[in-house]
DNA sequence: GTAATTGCAAATACTTTGCCACGTA
DNA sequence: TACGTGGCAAAGTATTTGCAATTAC
């Protein structure tokens, strides 16, 4: 913080970047272009997003899929990123840049995403867990789904069949 | 509840069941074995599990898979089952027997499952959603993961390596 | 130099659909 | 009879792995 120009966005999340990488680095993994272009990318989007999604970034399209895949999994392993049942189609990604991890609410029809806060009740349900049941690591996972209103005013003339 | 004998668990399950179906064939679905074993199944069994696992089940290993699979979906519009991400594997269809829908505490290593209490403060939030943000058929999701105490022990000498 | 990492291809797993015979209403 | 449903097979989509070449350290 003694550095004489402001710290830009590009720079504070360069340097988030390296800081992550390094921290990664000491834990045995490699730094490579595509380990430093993913978490850089992850650092600068900070929304979940697929796999795929993921691949096709800027930064990562000239990457194997299968290497984003691999690397990913690792990063969910050592705790980097998590991942976030928002979709029952696949699974998304997000990077992890605090303790409180962001829940969200859905919109089920056009994939609308909001953050929402998290009841600190979960956090207390968590504790009980560990202490009281002998549970380790325990995370929660919390996601509202609906029709978000552009969503249900659109959806409101569909007649209810279930039949073919 | 003027029979002279006790309803046994086998009694109420069927009734239950041919209750469901009935109320299914009313809204057009046609009564057929698949969809009277599956909804009895399901009765049965109220724990969530895969469509594999339902398919493999007793009464339903007769039928085919893609037939389970269609049910399924066609139960899941109707809202008489839904859909649990207990796994990031696949989906998990539950039956829907009553208002409050169970939210679990899952163990990430051995696949236990434990239902919790739903915390009051959700059902706000979803009525918030609706009331003040203008969403419709708001519903939540949540889970809980970790390991459990057995699980815990067993990998507590596991050490923590990212690199292959 | 050694071992982790990558790209490519192929295998796997789960989901979804087309088609025609069949069963239900 | 008419149309929803079932079985079978195949296609579609996402995930995972084997292996030889490459790269980081």
């Amino acid at each position: 913080m003694n550095s004489r120009h402001h710290i830009t966005m590009a720079d504070s999340n360069a340097e988030l970047r390296d800081k992550i990488v390094s921290g990664l680095q000491e834990r045995g993994m490699r730094r490579t272009p595509a380990l430093v272009n993913l978490i850089g990318e992850m650092v600068a989007h900070t929304q979940p997003a697929s796999l795929h999604d993921w691949s096709k970034r800027p930064g990562l399209s000239e990457h194997d899929p299968a290497t984003i895949y691999r690397i990913m999994m690792k990063l969910e392993h050592a705790k980097v990123v998590r991942r976030v049942n928002i979709s029952e189609r696949c699974s998304y990604f997000q990077i992890i840049l605090s303790d409180a991890q962001p829940d969200y609410l859905v919109c089920t029809d056009c994939g609308d995403l909001q953050t929402v806060e998290t009841p600190p009740e979960l956090r207390a349900m968590e504790e009980r867990f560990i202490v009281q049941a002998g549970w380790q690591g325990v995370r929660h996972e919390l996601e509202f789904f609906g029709l978000c209103p552009h969503c249900a005013q659109k959806d409101n003339a569909q007649q209810f069949v279930i039949a073919n």
